[in-house]
RNA sequence: GCCCUCAUCGUCUAGCGGCCUAGGACUCCGCCCUUUCAAGGCGGCAGCACGGGUUCGAAUCCCGUUGAGGGCACCA
């Protein structure tokens, strides 16, 4: 089995799931995951890219047993191959000029055929030592045999038939010799002794091609897989220019790389009619590429919001808090928020863990803990929509709050519900205003948690601010 | 234009001739619980693209139509 990107960006959700189904069918069957760098297009390929490639696919959990392999460097590699298929008649050399190419596809289409090119197969030596003599380099074109017809026997789609005719002579060598990618994807899977491949959709049409590379040089092709593309909301091929495309984005955002594993493995793939949580292992115990739909699938962020926070739930309280300050460390929030920002943050992960569904809504619910008080718009709206109620309700509050010998959530639950029944308000209309009081949000950690966590002299002297200033607004 | 592929609730899917009055999950909408936002529990809305066959019987098999996606470079 194998992953063969290309590192030309970031690996998005698409790629990112052909790596991860490649991973589970060998380590399902206890076979070897090489990696491959197919960065035969000097132009656009990076060290960067790869190296951000190879990150995601450890944020993931994936490992690879050979590589990665760089088809930059196997350049002898491919030269040698060229010069087997040369020597095995099954290249020739080709010298049309690209206006003739298009011209020839452009008679073709007219003509309502398929748009392939046929250099001229049948040059003279006489020919071919002049082109020489102008110094004109060829690319060499690979000879579809014609008639003829190639079938893929696909593990997910059944078999597949390419009629030659469809196929044009595709270039195998450029002029300057370089191979292109379907030599080197031919070539390196054949060397590497490539048993089985999955991937996308999209390269369906370049199988025929690499399978008579791979039999020309007299080697058998490997099964192949090809897996459904993944869409974006618009239904088309997802893409850069779709939202949190990238597993990069993901991460990001705060999607932990449990449920993102887990809901990447079931685009297009699924166990049975129930089952939508698995671990890793039951992934690898599972998986297997006959299960695996023939129908594109979209992507739904939303759906892996569920699943990134059920799983923050269901994780053991201190892995989780690990993994909020690593977030918000990586992500530079601590930075800049005082000496106490980790330590506040870590007091906080008890009372975001329920409510969080990606870590980046982190702010939303806990950045008041931060900051001295001061209100949200929103927030504010609220109190001073009723500032005569307000006072009476906050105030009720914080006398109940002042007199507690000992601030715990506990203690100001049953405080607060007493007082509420004391001034026959609803728990609505009693405790949101209790909320806003301290935190200046609408939205926020929970309440009586909140006073916790501030202790005391910081709840009291908050409540009393909050106070202040709808005294101030009332005599206004 | 040519080639390849696909087609079950809005989305992800189960279904491989009778178990289907089509199951699960997400979204959405109710209700309950926690006398807060959230979370959780319960319930509901919603689908076999269409038309022909084959068969005692079709979501499941065949053909056609329509729709959708992918590919068609000296990119990968």
């Amino acid at each position: 089995m194998r992953f063969a990107p290309s590192p030309t960006g970031t690996l998005h959700v698409g790629g990112a799931r052909t790596a991860l189904f490649n991973w589970l069918a060998a380590r399902h069957a206890g076979g070897t995951f090489v990696l491959r760098m197919e960065d035969t297009d000097r132009e656009r390929s990076t060290p960067e890219s790869e190296a951000e490639i190879l990150r995601v696919l450890t944020w993931m959990g994936l490992d690879w047993d050979e590589g990665p392999f760089r088809q930059s460097e196997r350049d002898h590699v491919y030269a040698g191959a060229v010069e087997r298929l040369k020597a095995a008649g099954a290249v020739y050399p080709a010298y049309e000029t690209p206006e003739e190419l298009d011209a020839m596809r452009a008679a073709a289409r007219a003509d309502r055929r398929a748009p392939v090119v046929r250099g001229r197969r049948d040059h003279t030596p006489e020919e071919l030592a002049a082109f020489a003599a102008e110094g004109r380099r060829p690319v060499w074109r690979f000879a579809v045999p014609l008639p003829g017809q190639t079938l893929i026997e696909d593990r997910v789609r059944g078999t597949v038939t390419f009629d030659h005719a469809q196929i044009e002579d595709f270039v195998v060598a450029r002029s300057d010799g370089t191979p292109t990618y379907n030599l080197a994807a031919a070539v390196d899977d054949l060397e590497m002794g490539i048993t089985q491949v999955i991937r996308g959709e999209d390269h369906i049409s370049n199988t025929p091609k690499q399978m008579l590379v791979i039999r020309a040089l007299g080697g058998e092709p490997p099964a192949y897989a090809h897996i459904p593309l993944i869409l974006g909301p618009d239904k088309k091929k997802l893409s850069k220019r779709h939202g949190a495309a990238s597993v990069e984005e993901l991460e990001a955002a705060g999607f932990l790389p449990q449920p993102t594993r887990n809901a990447l493995a079931l685009l297009g793939w699924s166990y049975d009619d129930k089952t939508t949580t698995f671990t890793l292992a039951e992934l690898v115990e599972r998986f297997s590429v006959d299960r695996v739909s023939k129908s594109p699938a979209v992507f739904d962020l939303k759906k892996l919001e569920v699943m990134n926070g059920r799983y923050m739930r269901t994780m053991d309280p201190e892995e989780f808090e690990e993994a909020l300050v690593a977030y918000l460390a990586k992500t530079g929030y601590l930075a800049g928020r005082g000496p106490d920002a980790e330590a506040l943050a870590r007091r906080s992960a008890p009372l975001v863990r329920r409510k969080l569904s990606r870590l980046d809504e982190y702010d939303r619910l806990a950045g008041w803990i931060f900051r001295p008080l001061e209100f949200e718009p929103e927030a504010w709206e609220v109190l001073a929509g009723d500032v005569k109620h307000s006072i009476q309700v906050i105030g009720g509050g914080l006398g109940r709050i002042e007199r507690l010998p000992e601030l715990t959530a506990d203690a100001a639950k049953d405080a607060l519900q007493d007082q509420l029944h004391v001034q026959g308000e609803s728990a609505r209309a009693f405790l949101e205003p209790q909320r806003i009081a301290i935190t200046g949000q609408t939205i926020s950690t929970g309440l009586y948690e909140s006073l916790e966590l501030l202790g005391h002299d910081e709840a009291v002297a908050r409540y009393r601010a909050t106070m202040g200033r709808l005294a101030e607004l009332w005599g206004a």
